[in-house]
DNA sequence: CTTTTCAGAATTGTATACAATTATACCAGA
DNA sequence: TCTGGTATAATTGTATACAATTCTGAAAAG
């Protein structure tokens, strides 16, 4: 067999990740291994290794009729900005004291990104960007625990950001937001990353609750 | 093979999860599979379902020379404390709204043993209901997120917790602190039970980081 | 004595065969 | 027609065999 340097289970994770937060398979939806097997070319445990990856994060459930597709309510939209308010100017604030110049660099780059994507109307592309500059922050807060945290309930809002930066007033708003945010850490100003991301949380998800009709 | 309610893989997860998360296994310990094999007497299968959840906590690292052990350093902890200050607040808060007589039945009761197992001087039990009284409010705050969320912190803090219960005046504190959460959210007082949490919170981390050497 | 190379030993990743339970559908009887 | 039971199919849980890489140590060359 030959080398792979990401496994193949960690492919189908990823992959099953995305298309179930992305909405490809509607909540009630019913899977099986084998059904997978088929579809992926695989065998059964790269996927077991997967599922069991997704059951713990409760996207999915397991049931002895199959693999139940959870995904991503609007209650649980709600419950997730509750808890995004309340930490993720922590990892601002955290990233503003101890982010290095390196670190720095690749942020101001995410960013950037973002803000040359945003004129060309490419929603797909901001999202990524959008994505990005949270997920580097997390890492930069040097909180593993708070990384942890943050990742999954920023990866189950995935689907409905789409839709969200696809307005492109609020695209922009967003990364005018991202910079106001990212000026603060250059200056190593924790209370003003702070401040500055519950803001910027507060407005997303004002955007997306309004948006969203589910 | 005998029908068993709970998988193979579960019953190592549990194991392995108590045993690393108990101090057990020292930071930089390395495990192979096959060394958990002939200790447990499984397959590798349901050890390396277990090894995979392990991985995704942080709790341990897999490389090409075997499992890494990393546990929970006494900075994780600051880390963690730090969340659980912002965040379980509105699990009280959420589970004074909502919470039904039936559930306040079982907190009241896991409330009571802890009262009954302190005099005792019997850190272990103590400590198993003080853990359950935490979880049960997370779960009775009705936000899958913010469950999801705080019990890997919460697991986490356990070794340090059973040193903390181990003095008698805090072991009598907590369960006083724990008992002021449960009247406010009997009450159906969000503030209150909120207030209360955070001071129980702030309280557990000091004497936790305080009685902490490593 | 040191360094380099190569063989084998150890380890994880993957596929597959088997076990056991559970769901389903069909048939018989009331 | 409805109800109950039984056999078959479908599903997940577990064990094991195999593939491929990586580590280790010893031997040979300098």
């Amino acid at each position: 067999m030959e080398h792979r340097t990401v496994s193949l289970a960690e492919q189908v994770f990823e992959r099953l990740e995305n298309e179930i937060l992305s909405g490809k398979f509607p909540r009630g939806t019913v899977l099986t291994e084998m059904n997978l097997v088929t579809e992926l070319g695989v065998s059964r445990t790269p996927i077991r290794e997967a599922i069991h990856r997704l059951e713990q994060e409760h996207v999915i459930e397991t049931t002895t009729k199959g693999i139940l597709i959870l995904g991503v309510t609007k209650k649980d939209l709600r419950d997730i900005f509750e808890i995004r308010l309340r930490i993720e100017g922590l990892a601002s604030a955290e990233a503003a004291k101890r982010i290095t110049d390196e670190e720095l660099a690749e942020l101001r780059e995410s960013l950037e990104l973002q803000e040359f994507y945003v004129p060309k109307n490419d929603p797909e592309h901001v999202r990524g960007m959008d994505s990005l500059f949270h997920r580097l922050i997390y890492r930069f807060s040097g909180n593993t625990a708070l990384c942890d945290a943050l990742l999954p309930l920023h990866k189950k809002v995935m689907k409905y950001r789409l839709a969200s930066v696809s307005n492109h007033s609020r695209a922009s708003s967003s990364a005018k937001e991202h910079r106001m945010i990212y000026e603060a850490i250059a200056a190593h100003d924790p209370a003003a990353a702070e401040a500055r991301t519950v803001e910027h949380i507060k407005n997303a998800m004002e955007h997306i609750l309004k948006e969203t009709n589910e």
